[in-house]
DNA sequence: AGTACATGTCATTGC
DNA sequence: CTGCAATGACATGTA
C-alpha cells in the first residue's frame, strides 16, 4: 500500500511536470510531496560546497601559459577530458530545456551578464573541441547551429553597439539583456553561449536559496502559462532538442536526448517501470553505467531516502563547475551522464552536487564591473549644454580606466577569459605552446635515443613545470604516494619495468651519441649517469623503491638519466634535428654532468628525479636513513635545490609571460575603449555644436521677434532699442503711457 | 661578431 | 628556524 501511494504520488508529480512543460499551470504544491533529493535536484547543489581553483583562472589554452598552481588537477582534467570525448560520441546533454524554461520564467530583472566574451574561467573552458562537442550535444541545431550560436553569443554585443547612448561601452560592456520579451531567445542565446555560472543570476541555478531554479523547472506559473505555452513551441519548433524533450515527456517514443532530459526528471521509482522505454536510450546504453541501473532499480524502494540524485541536470557548465572538484572525477563522470544513476550511490550523488555548485567567483569582478558600469553609465552628454563640464567627464572616464579598468573588468579582455580553457588543453595535451614542441622533441629523442636533450626536455615533463601537468601531477602523486599505495599497485610496478625496458631501448646508443658520449669522455665525463646505471642504481635500492615507489613515467630527468646532455637553449621549443652542432653542447651537460659526475662519484643512490621530487620529510628520511657522508648529503641537497629552482624558475618565466600576455589583452582593450570614448565625444561634441546651433537660431528668432514687435509699437525710425526684454519693455511702456497721458494734457 | 632567446643557477625575499 | 616558492640577476649555449 504504501508502494502504492508513492507510485500515485509520483505518477501525480510526472503529470505535473508534463504539464507544466506544456504550458499549463500547474501548481500543486509539490514540494511536500518531492523526495530530499529531488528538491535537492530542484534547488540545485549548495554553491557553498563549490570549489573554486583560483589558480586556474589565468591558465591559457596553449598550455604554455598554464599557472603553475594547476598541477594537482591535472590528470583530473585529463580524464574529465577523455571522459567528455568518450560522451561526446552520443553526446546528450540535457539542460536545455530547462535553462529556456528558467530563461521564460526569469525574473523580470535583467541578466547581469556580462560580455559573452567574458566567459567564466569555468565557462571558458567549453571552448575549442570540448565546446564543440558540447555544443553539438546541447545545441541541436547542429551545424548551422555552432555558427548560429556563436552569432548569437554576439549579440549582446552587437546590441550593445546599436546602443551607444547607454554611456556603455559596447565592447567593454555591452547591454543586458532586456526585458522584453522579444530579446528572450537572444537573452538565452546569450546566457547559454556564455555558460557563465559566475554570474549572479546563474548562482540561482545552484544556489538552494533561490528559487528560480526550481520554479523554472517545475512550475512555471509565475510567469504564465501563455508564456511558457510560448516559449515551448518556440522550442518545439526550433530546438529539436525541446521538441524531443516534451514528446518524449508525452510519450511519443522518440528516444533521443530527450530522454536523457527527462529521466532525472523521472522519479526513481519508477525508473525501472519506464526503463523498458528508455532502456535503448543512449543515456542507458551509453552513459549509465548498467550496474548503476541496476542498483537504481534494486533502490526504488529508497529512492526518497536517497539524496543522491544527480543534479546535473542543468547545464553544461556544471561539467566545468566540475572542474573545482579534482577529487570528484567518479561524481563527474556521472553528472555529466546527467542520468540517476549515481542516486545508486548517494556519496556519490553528493560528491558531485559538491561540485555542482556554482563557482565562487561572482563577486568582487562583477561588482567592480557593475560600479564601473554605473559609473561609465553617466552619459556623457549630461552636461551638454557645458563643454567643459562634458570633457571633464570624459577625462574622468579616461582615469578611470586607469584605477578601475582591470582586464577582470574588461569584458573585452581576452586575457582573463581565455585562460581557462588553457587548462583542458594543456592537460588534455599535457603539452602547451612550447611544451607540445617539447612533446614532440622528447618523444623523438626518446625514439632515436640520440637526444641531446637534458633537463629541458625533462621538464618538459617535469613535475612542477606549469604546463606540464601530467607531469605536475607525477609530483604530487609521487610525492604523495604512500608506500601502501604504491606497493599495492603491480601494475604501476609492471609500468615502471617496462620504462625501464624502454629505457634499455633508448640506450641503444646511436654513432652520434657515441660521439657524444667520446666528447664527454674527452671532459670528464665518463660514463655518466647512463640509463642503465641509473637503473642499476634505482633497482639496487629495492627497498628504497618499495617504500617510495613513484607512480609515474619517470620523465622528469629521463634523457638525464640517459647519460645524454642537458637540453640546451631552444632545443626545448625545437624539435632536435640531427645536427652537428647540437653535439657540442656540452657546456650546460657538464653544468648538470658536473652534478651527476660528482652523484656518481660519491656513490649516491638516488635518481634525481627522487632528489628533487621527493617531499621533504620523505627527503629527510632518506637522509637520516642512508648512511650518507656530509659530502653526499650536501650533494643530494645541492641537487634538489637546483632542480627545484630550476622548475621554479620555468614557472616564474611562464607566469611572467603570461602576466605580459595579460598586459597586452589589456593594453588592446584600453586602445579600444579609448577609441570608444574618443567617438563618444566627437558625437558629444557634435551634439553640442548641434545644439549650440540651435540655441543661437533660437536667439535669433526671439530677437527678431522682439525686433518685429518693437517696430510694431515704435514705427520703423522709432527708438535705438533692437532688442526688447520684458524689463527694458516695462519702462517703454510706462513711458509710452505717460507720454500718451501728456499728450492728452 | 653581435644579438635575441632559452635555460640553468645563484642570491634574496617572503610566506 | 627551516623549507620552499618566487623572482631578479647573471651566465651560458644556440640559432
Amino acid at each position: 500500500m504504501l508502494h502504492l501511494k508513492k507510485y500515485f504520488t509520483e505518477g501525480l508529480i510526472q503529470i505535473a511536470i508534463l504539464l507544466s512543460l506544456c504550458g499549463v499551470i500547474v501548481d500543486v504544491g509539490l514540494g511536500p510531496y518531492l523526495p530530499l533529493s529531488w528538491e535537492d535536484m530542484i534547488l540545485g547543489p549548495t554553491s557553498a560546497l563549490t570549489q573554486t581553483q583560483f589558480h586556474n583562472l589565468r591558465n591559457i589554452e596553449d598550455g604554455h601559459r598554464l599557472h603553475p598552481k594547476s598541477v594537482d588537477l591535472d590528470t583530473f582534467f585529463t580524464a574529465r577530458r577523455l571522459l567528455g570525448w568518450v560522451h561526446s560520441a552520443d553526446r546528450l546533454q540535457v539542460p536545455r530545456a530547462e535553462l529556456e524554461t528558467w530563461l521564460v520564467q526569469r525574473e523580470p530583472d535583467p541578466l547581469p551578464l556580462g560580455h559573452p566574451d567574458q566567459l567564466s574561467p569555468l565557462g571558458r573552458g567549453l571552448t575549442g573541441e570540448e565546446r564543440d562537442h558540447d555544443g553539438s550535444a546541447v545545441e541541436p541545431r547542429t551545424g548551422a547551429g555552432a555558427g548560429q550560436e556563436e552569432e548569437l553569443s554576439d549579440a549582446g554585443a552587437t546590441r550593445a553597439e546599436l546602443e551607444p547612448q547607454t554611456g556603455r561601452d559596447p565592447e567593454l560592456w555591452p547591454t543586458l539583456p532586456s526585458d522584453d520579451p522579444s530579446d528572450l531567445e537572444i537573452h538565452w542565446q546569450d546566457v547559454f553561449s556564455i555558460m557563465q555560472p559566475e554570474d549572479k543570476d546563474f548562482d540561482m541555478w545552484t544556489s538552494p536559496d533561490h528559487t528560480p531554479c526550481s520554479r523554472a523547472r517545475w512550475t512555471p506559473v509565475d510567469v504564465g502559462s501563455e508564456a511558457l505555452l510560448h516559449h515551448c513551441t518556440d522550442l518545439e519548433t526550433e530546438a529539436p532538442l525541446q521538441h524531443g524533450a516534451l514528446n518524449g515527456l508525452l510519450g511519443s517514443g522518440r528516444q533521443s536526448e530527450p530522454e536523457h532530459v527527462l529521466l532525472p526528471l523521472t522519479p526513481s521509482a519508477q525508473l525501472d517501470d519506464q526503463s523498458a522505454a528508455f532502456h535503448d536510450s543512449s543515456v542507458f546504453t551509453c552513459h549509465s553505467p548498467p550496474h548503476h541501473m541496476d542498483l537504481l532499480a534494486e533502490e526504488t524502494g529508497h529512492a526518497d531516502d536517497s539524496d543522491a540524485f544527480n543534479m546535473n541536470l542543468l547545464v553544461p557548465d556544471l561539467a566545468d563547475n566540475m572542474e573545482d572538484c579534482p577529487s570528484h572525477l567518479d561524481a563527474n563522470a556521472h553528472s555529466w551522464d546527467s542520468t540517476p544513476s549515481s542516486s545508486a550511490n548517494s556519496q556519490e550523488g553528493n560528491v558531485t552536487q559538491d561540485c555542482l555548485g556554482s563557482p565562487s567567483r561572482t563577486t568582487a569582478d562583477d561588482k567592480e564591473a557593475d560600479i564601473e558600469g554605473e559609473d561609465d553609465l553617466q552619459s556623457p552628454l549630461s552636461g551638454l549644454l557645458d563643454d567643459i563640464a562634458m570633457l571633464d567627464d570624459v577625462r574622468l572616464l579616461d582615469l578611470a580606466l586607469d584605477d578601475a579598468f582591470s582586464p577582470e573588468n574588461c569584458l573585452d579582455c581576452d586575457m582573463v577569459q581565455t585562460e581557462p580553457k588553457t587548462d583542458k588543453h594543456c592537460v588534455s595535451g599535457d603539452a602547451g605552446r612550447e611544451d607540445q614542441s617539447q612533446a614532440g622533441v622528447q618523444r623523438e629523442g626518446e625514439d632515436e635515443a640520440e637526444t641531446d636533450s637534458g633537463l629541458s626536455l625533462d621538464f618538459s615533463h617535469s613535475p612542477a613545470s606549469p604546463c606540464d601537468s601530467e607531469a605536475s601531477s607525477y609530483s604530487s602523486s609521487s610525492s604523495s604516494l604512500s608506500p601502501v599505495e604504491s606497493l599495492s599497485s603491480k601494475d604501476s610496478d609492471d609500468d615502471a619495468e617496462e620504462a625501464f625496458a624502454d629505457s634499455d631501448m633508448e640506450v641503444a646508443v646511436s654513432i652520434k651519441q657515441e660521439e657524444e658520449e667520446e666528447e664527454e669522455e674527452a671532459l670528464g665525463a665518463v660514463g655518466g649517469w647512463k640509463t642503465d646505471t641509473v637503473k642499476k642504481v634505482k633497482y639496487e635500492d629495492h627497498t628504497f623503491f618499495e617504500g617510495f615507489r613513484i607512480d609515474h613515467d619517470h620523465t622528469y630527468n629521463q634523457p638525464w638519466s640517459q647519460a645524454s646532455p642537458p637540453p640546451l637553449g631552444k632545443m626545448q621549443s625545437q624539435h632536435i634535428r640531427p645536427n652537428p652542432s647540437s653535439y657540442r653542447r656540452l657546456t650546460k651537460a657538464s653544468a648538470w654532468g658536473r652534478d651527476e659526475r660528482r652523484a656518481q662519484t660519491l656513490k649516491i643512490p638516488f635518481s634525481s628525479e627522487l632528489i628533487v621530487n621527493l617531499p621533504v620529510e620523505e627527503f629527510n628520511d632518506l637522509l637520516t636513513n642512508r648512511q650518507l657522508s656530509e659530502e653526499q648529503v650536501a650533494l643530494i641537497k645541492d641537487i634538489r635545490r637546483r632542480g627545484k629552482n630550476k622548475i621554479a624558475a620555468q614557472n616564474c618565466r611562464k607566469r611572467k609571460l603570461d602576466v605580459l600576455l595579460g598586459l597586452e589583452d589589456e593594453v588592446s582593450a584600453l586602445t579600444r575603449r579609448r577609441s570608444w570614448l574618443l567617438r563618444e565625444k566627437r558625437e558629444a561634441l557634435k551634439k553640442l555644436q548641434e545644439v549650440k546651433r540651435q540655441l543661437g537660431a533660437l536667439y535669433q528668432e526671439v530677437s527678431s521677434r522682439l525686433r518685429d514687435e518693437h517696430l510694431l509699437h515704435f514705427g520703423p525710425g522709432g527708438g535705438g532699442v533692437s532688442v526688447a526684454t520684458n524689463r527694458r519693455q516695462a519702462p517703454l511702456y510706462r513711458r509710452r503711457k505717460t507720454g500718451k497721458k501728456q499728450e492728452k494734457e
